[in-house]
DNA sequence: CGAATCTCAGCTTGACTGAGATTG
DNA sequence: CCAATCTCAGTCAAGCTGAGATTC
């Protein structure tokens, strides 16, 4: 069964994850939550929960746990007084700049005994599932 | 980044597998430890935990709902009287005769676009990831 | 006034650890 | 005596809903 396995494959690399970043005060769900916000600045909470398919109320706990460990800082949007916009820190890009090679040996080791040809196609198998089943 | 987009494929696909099930009593974990049942008889519930990389108290509240629900029953192995060997009622044949065809129609809608040669490569990636990930 | 954002409060699921009883 | 299995009890992480305040 494929969800089976998918659902294996995600439970498998998420407890690595976790195996790596302990001791850094950062849970798995925050250092992705981190690198997203890294490729995409000045994000809402409320954007980061839309990217992550959860409900806004989801990220509050995660957002806060970033801000306060420094490697966030949140400010008023000027165009939109509602929305407070994210930006990475100093220390939150040191974190990624220190951790980010660590988390690509585990992907490699995910993909060992495949070629790059392979790991195209995986990549696009996974974003070809996640689109087709995320519409509507 | 691999782990990111394969986290929100089965976040996506758990989403609407619960979706799918909502209404028939039983959720999306219970069907899949269901269908490990069946293709693999007589197993306890210490080895579904283990099928599924997760402690053996883990599977206990799960096993106890499909049993309270008649989809499976449960009797003392004669060859080991510490163990309790599940097996698939009828009505939980049942039950999977009737949802199995739906689950195939969602992976189908997950795979759209992908030919046949495609579906295999994708299975073959998400199990080559999973041995790579569990060795040790 | 309706919609979006943020925050607070409480709930639920599903994992975890630890302890005890039984069996091999 | 040690290891495996099952069960019970309590904890924790991370999602959810609902309600209230602010802003567009």
């Amino acid at each position: 069964m494929l969800l089976y396995t998918l659902k294996q494959l995600e439970l498998v690399s998420r407890s690595r994850l976790d195996d790596l970043l302990k001791g850094s005060g950062v849970t798995a769900l925050q250092y992705t939550a981190l690198s997203v916000l890294e490729r995409t600045p000045s994000m809402s909470s409320a954007d980061l929960a839309r990217a992550s398919f959860v409900r806004a109320q989801s990220t509050a706990d995660l957002v806060g746990a970033l801000e306060r460990h420094g490697l966030i800082e949140r400010r008023v949007d000027p165009d939109n007084r509602r929305r407070l916009l994210i930006s990475l820190t100093d220390e939150g890009r040191a974190f990624l700049a220190e951790y980010d090679p660590r988390v690509a040996e585990l992907e490699e080791e995910m993909l060992t005994g495949l070629d790059a040809g392979d790991r195209k196609a995986f990549r696009s198998y996974l974003g070809t599932g996640r689109h087709n089943l995320s519409q509507k």
